[in-house]
Formats: C-alpha cells, sequence, structure tokens
DNA sequence: CCGCACAAGTGAAACGTTTCGCTCTTTCAT
DNA sequence: ATGAAAGAGCGAAACGTTTCACTTGTGCGG
C-alpha cells in the first residue's frame, strides 16, 4: 500500500540504516540527502509511526483524563492543553471519568494500555491508587486542578483557598454578614475553597449558620437544590459564594425561574470566568483562573517528563484574579 | 520491562501462535488455556498494542476533528462520541481545525499519519479536498453536522432547512413582521438555515429588507456586532433569529449590555439547547438537536466502516424539535 | 608518510505481535 | 476398518522501523 524504507532503499540504493539516519535528522552527504529527499517525494513515503513506535517504545500521543468533556471548564482546559502538544507533533488521546472514580480507575487503565508516553489528570478520587499503573509502566503523570491527598505528584493548580478567603472577603467589605456557601464536597477544590471561605468568616468573626453551608455534588442539579432551599430560608442569605462553575449554572438557573433578582434579592459570587458570567444581566462576580496557563503549563511539563527530565514532582500554583462584576450589592 | 508473550512461551512451553490464538479469542485445550491464564496472572501479562497494531495494521482509535474543544456544541458531542468509542474499546485522538481550513487540512493530515482506524470531522472546509489523504491511505471518514458541496460521504447530520423554516414560522405566526436574522456565512449549517428562514419569509409573502439579513463569522464577535447593529437601526427587527449558539451568545450579551429585554424589546429565537436557554430569564426559544442520538450514530457508522462494511455512504438526517421559551412575544 | 580521529555508511538484530501453511491427533460416518 | 474432516498446535515469516557494532574513507598534524 504505502512506501516503506524499503522502497526508499531499493530506489537509492543506501542501507536502511542511513535512511533511517536522515530520517531522524542525522547527517547524510549532500548527495545521498538528495537522492534520499527526491525518493520521499517521488513515493510519497511517509515514516509509520507504529513502527518506529514498537522499537522507540513512545507513540508520541499524550492521554488527557477530565471529568467531563462537556464541561466548559474542561474544554477550555483541553483546548490550550490540545494546541501546546499539538504544536510539539504531539496527539492527544481523551478519557472522561465522568466524576466516578471506578471509572476514573479503568480509564487510566486504557490510556496505560494505548502506551501513551504520558497522561495529564484532573483527579477524581483523591487518593493516588488509581494511577498506579501507570507508575508501574512508568508513565509519568501530571494533574491538573486538584492535587491529591497522599502522595505528591507534579501538578499545576491554583491558590484555592487564599482565593476563595479574599473574595469572600469582598463580600464581607460590602458588609455582608449573613453569607452562605455552596460547595462541593469530597472533592480537593470544593473542600479548598470552602476553608478559604470559613477562613474569612472566622477571621471577621461572622458566626456561620450551619445551615448556610451547603456542601454536596459538583453538578448544576445540587446548584439548583441547595440555592433553592437556601433562598426559601426563613432567614436567607444576603449572599452566596459558589465554588465552582456547574454549581453556579444550577444556582442562576432557580434564582431566574424563582423571579429573584440580583443583587437586590441577593448577592453572587461565583468562581471561574466561563462566558456565563458575560451573559447574565448582571455581570457576576468572579474569581478568574488563568485557564491558559494551566493547561499549557500542564501539557509543558508533561513533555519535559516525557523527554526524561527527572526533577522531584512539584506543585505549581498560579495565581488567581477577582473580578467584581454587578452581582454583589453594598448594604 | 513488562511481560511479553514470549515470556507466556517459556513459562507454558506452548508455541508463540497457540498464545497469541488464545488471545485473540481461539480455541485452546482446556488445560492449555489454564496454564496459560495462570501465566498472564503470574507475569501480569498485557498485549502491547502496538506490536499488534503493526502487523493488524489497526490502532483501535479513532481520530475526532472538531472546529472547537471549548464550543459547547463540540463538547457535548465529543462526550457522546467518547463514550461510544469507548465501550467498544476505541480511543479518541482529538484535534481542533480552529475554524480554519489550513489547519484542518494539517491536522487530518497529522490524524492519518497517527494511523486512527477512522475519522470523525465536523468540517470547516467546503469542499472535500482536505480528505484526500485520508482517502488515499484508506481510512474512512464519517462527517457530523455538515455535508461537503463536492462529494458525497457518509454523514450524520439534521434537517438544517426545514428546522429553520418551521422555527421562523412560528415567529411569523406570532404576527411578527419584521424578522431579521443573524447567521454564519459559507458554512453549510448556516446558509442551510439562512435558507430556510428566507423560505418561510417568501411562503408568508414577507419582503426583507437587506438590512436584516446579517451573515458572518461563526463566532460570538460577530453575534455581538450583528444585534448591536440591529439594535441601533432606525427600523429595528421585532424579532431575531439566530442561527447558531455562539453566536446566540454573541448577541444575547450586547443586548444585556444595552439594557433591551427579552422580549419586550425584541424577540428572540436561537438554535441548540445548550444550557444558555434555561440560564436566561426568559427561557430562549431555540431549535433543539439531538445531540446524543447524533454524536452516537456518527461513532456507531465510523465503527461499522471500520470493521468493513462497504455499503455505500449515506446521509444520515436527523429530526430536531422546536421549543418554544418565553422569549417570543405575541404580536 | 604514518597513524589517528572523525564522519558517513552498512548489515543484522531487535521491538512484540499475528498469520500462514503445515503436522498431528481425534472423531465419526461409511 | 478406513478415510475424510475437524480441532489443536507449531515454526517461521512478516509487519516497518531503529539501533548497535562495525567498516570504509577522508583529512590532517606531526
Amino acid at each position: 500500500m504505502s512506501a516503506t524504507i524499503r522502497d526508499i532503499k531499493e530506489q537509492t540504493g543506501l542501507a536502511l540504516a542511513t535512511i533511517s539516519k536522515y530520517l531522524n535528522g542525522g547527517n547524510v552527504l549532500p548527495e545521498n540527502r538528495i537522492k534520499i529527499e527526491a525518493a520521499i517525494k517521488d513515493l510519497n513515503y511517509e515514516v509509520n509511526e507504529i513502527a518506529r513506535g514498537l522499537v522507540t517504545n513512545k507513540t508520541r500521543t499524550v492521554g488527557v483524563m477530565v471529568y467531563g468533556i462537556d464541561s466548559l471548564f474542561n474544554g477550555t482546559l483541553l483546548k490550550y492543553i490540545s494546541e501546546y502538544l499539538r504544536k510539539n507533533g504531539y496527539g492527544m488521546l481523551i478519557c472522561a471519568s465522568d466524576n466516578d472514580e471506578e471509572l476514573e480507575a479503568k480509564n487510566l487503565k486504557f490510556l496505560v494500555s494505548k502506551k501513551v508516553d504520558g497522561i495529564i489528570v484532573i483527579p477524581v478520587s483523591t487518593n493516588s491508587d488509581f494511577l498506579l499503573p501507570a507508575k508501574n509502566a512508568n508513565v509519568p503523570v501530571v494533574l491538573v486542578d486538584r492535587s491529591l491527598a497522599d502522595e505528591t505528584y507534579d501538578c499545576v493548580k491554583i491558590d484555592n483557598r487564599s482565593s476563595a478567603y479574599r473574595a469572600v472577603n469582598y463580600l464581607i467589605e460590602q458588609n455582608h454578614k449573613k453569607i452562605a456557601v455552596i460547595s462541593s464536597e469530597v472533592e480537593y477544590t470544593g473542600e479548598e475553597r470552602f476553608k478559604g471561605y470559613m477562613d474569612a468568616m472566622e477571621k471577621a468573626g461572622i458566626p456561620v449558620k450551619e445551615e448556610y453551608k451547603c456542601c454536596g455534588t459538583h453538578s448544576m442539579e445540587y446548584g439548583s437544590e441547595a440555592m433553592n432551599r437556601l433562598m426559601r430560608l426563613s432567614d436567607p442569605p444576603t449572599a452566596v459564594f459558589m465554588t465552582n462553575y456547574e454549581i453556579t449554572l444550577g444556582a442562576v438557573m432557580v434564582l431566574n425561574d424563582m423571579g429573584k433578582r440580583i443583587p437586590d434579592d441577593v448577592s453572587l459570587l461565583g468562581f471561574d470566568d466561563l462566558i456565563l458570567s458575560h451573559l447574565m444581566k448582571p455581570d457576576i462576580s468572579v474569581v478568574i483562573q488563568p485557564m491558559k496557563e494551566m493547561g499549557e503549563k500542564a501539557a509543558e511539563i508533561i513533555l519535559k517528563k516525557i523527554k526524561g527530565s527527572d526533577e522531584m514532582p512539584a506543585e505549581i500554583v498560579l495565581g488567581t484574579r477577582f473580578s467584581p462584576g454587578d452581582s454583589i450589592r453594598k448594604l
């Protein structure tokens, strides 16, 4: 079907080794270079990456696992990762864990069986057991957005706790006292941001009612449910801090359904600057994550590790920016 | 490093061919089956997919190219495609064309060079030239969402023209006459939906002012720009039909910025039911595409073709549903 | 003019599977 | 009893590269 290095050998009379050397950037005599290049053009030759992979034990492919391809946060990250990898000649094999630890473990094995050279993952599990197959197969791993409780892996994330702290503090500065939080539990980012919220409240000396603390799944559904409950309290909060995009979506939906007005009826503070904030009638106030930097950094690190750098695993913590929209009323 | 079939040969005393046969589901004597299975467990053996790929000339990987991973429409489609492929043991290599024909052609070649077994693509180009490398390499292709002008490929899409027709007709039934359209040009879906709009207007005998026809790029930016222009006309439309999700996002943003109220100041009709419609204060009226069916069908077809079915290429046209929200005022 | 260093080229082995064509054994209908 | 058919196993070749260890050739300093 397609031409092989052997066909080039026939046409040029050179040895396989010489041609291979040329293909891999080695030096050959000018006259031979010309012959080879002519033959390549003639025969429409292209390296068979599989055969190459068999001997080099490299596929030039990186596996990426996120919790949902249709989550805008994931999609945005994937875009930047993909661009960086493509620019460097690497392909990107994608899996979704669907927020399910079991599926996450299964898909990780799948990626390893596909012989990817490295893996980038937004982990759903909180400990590192599921990464064992990668470790055993010597496949480097980089975490994004979340780190694990039990072991240090290379990781690119933001300063969740202090970002949340500063944002909630802004609410307090606007004289809010009855501040509720809707957060995801078990999950790393949710927990950290929740801590940041608590930090701010404690520091300000504001006691937090139990019914103001809502912790559930990372989903629109939970966002709706929690916001609905909050709004029906006999003493509802004047402001709500939502710790991720999906929860924010759900919460905003339910407010619209209830006919609540922002920020007149309730002030809103969210995470992630993903279009939504610009679409809503009042711009939602959000903590902005450096998505591009995050994605590119993760891709950069995984490539570095693939190329054999054996620096110690390190956590890279990127800064965030707070963007006050008009969803917060000064009391 | 990891065990090979040869190690199993040593441990069991069987021939490579026998073991290979077992691995591929062939029959072996019960006693040998037991020996092999024990050895596999012992040695923690796993097939090396690359070596297998070299001889079978299959990678069990499908390439998917969309115009933007961070577009919710694409992300949703990718999710369903990915799920179907994963369930069938196939991996998914993703590329983004970024709405750029040149990049699209380049990435297609990249996917072919990665030896994917098949390619699913939402094409950006309008003719099939860029698919030539796939054709030459005998890699089957399935188009999604859009077909090409010059050649028939397998394709899964919706009845764009009549869906648009019916939706615009609804506007007309609500006594709107000054109906504008914001559409993407050059692009297949945009053009078809634009035609559907024109069909409805013509059939109703409503002349369409030139300044009501806005055709530009498939982007939020263009949506904003066009809506802004429409609203500043001396005789602005009472309703606007937007032919895709990105344009709708941009248009809604600008309306919010201008403080225009929906549907009091202007009625809105969009395409694609992607969260946005539920988030906006008034539910936006939209044409709903069967995303799941579309993605799964495309994946199903590509697998069928990979397995060697040589049915003629066919276009599968799925139906849509119109969901009237409260973004349309009855005049 | 010798010998050495270095550049370029080479044949063969290796990577880990699948597959082809063959043999051997068993079964079963005649 | 016999021969054909079917089931199981086997050795070796093939897939298309890279890489290793080696040879050849060239130029240059002493």
